[in-house]
DNA sequence: AAGCAGATTAGAACTGTTCTAAAAGCTGCA
DNA sequence: TGCAGCTTTTAGAACAGTTCTAATCTGCTT
């Protein structure tokens, strides 16, 4: 698969971003295993723990580059913190209300029959549907 | 309709809150017209329009009450702040990106069909669907 | 190797929200 | 009505997540 290469620095090239130590450190976290949802606190400390050093202003930098880049998508579930999805074809998600967890589930599955037409002067750009579960 | 009654202190001690001055002016502002989406801020400008002084502590001090009494439901939709729901029936929301404006729309007329189960150990608790769209 | 645009950083700043602790307001009862 | 005891309000401090600043550093081009 292309767009899963493990060649960070090509793919960060392509996206118009620069490779930098600390932005491939950052991508290889992100994007070597399956789908991920972190916070930029968690990768931040996930990227230290591979003794990288790394500041928090770049995982936010580095973030929203991302996302601006197409690389994730930013979620938004509970108030005061985003969360970003590596998983950026369509789907949804469940939302487990005490602990904070994301889980994707398949778009394809579900079906979403009767929605409105936007309001005047707008056009859709997105369904976000979240399954909120407690334990 | 019996839930909407205009009779304010009635209505916040119904919910077990006193009916201060402060809560009676916001539940005015919030309950006494149709439907509404407000944040805190707005909120507390709103308020102190009508010449009632009210603090913002006193603002959100209020809506996490009401909220927590079923008065009204927090919406999450965009990072950094919380919007509250006079509207607290089963319904989705349109979010127009640029302005931060939502409307509300029935879910009566959507079907959502083919939900994966919820995880292990957890229980169905509500399922969002927020269609955001664009100018 | 030099030059330069772009990236990183520590820490300050900012925004939305909650907390603190003191003052004020209600309520029930003598 | 007066008072006690609880609840509520409040200003401002504190806090959490995020963005900004401006100095330093790095990676790419020549
Ligand atoms: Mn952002
Ligand atoms: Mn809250
Ligand atoms: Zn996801
Ligand atoms: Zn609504």
């Amino acid at each position: 698969m292309l767009g899963n290469s493990p060649d960070f620095p090509a793919r960060l090239r392509a996206a118009g971003l620069r490779p930098t130590k600390q932005r491939v450190a950052l991508a290889r976290v992100l994007f070597e295993a399956g789908h991920r949802h972190v916070t930029a606190e968690s990768l931040h400390a996930e990227v230290k723990a591979t003794r990288m050093p790394v500041s928090l202003a770049t995982v936010y930098n580095a973030l929203n580059q991302f996302r601006d880049a197409g690389l994730l998508r930013e979620v938004v579930v509970a108030p005061g913190r985003s969360y970003f999805d590596t998983n950026t074809g369509h789907h949804h998600h469940f939302y487990v209300e005490p602990d904070g967890e994301l889980h994707d589930f398949p778009s394809e599955k579900v079906t979403i029959a009767g929605l409105p037409t936007p309001p005047k002067g707008t056009r859709l750009a997105r369904v976000d549907v979240i399954v909120r579960v407690r334990r």
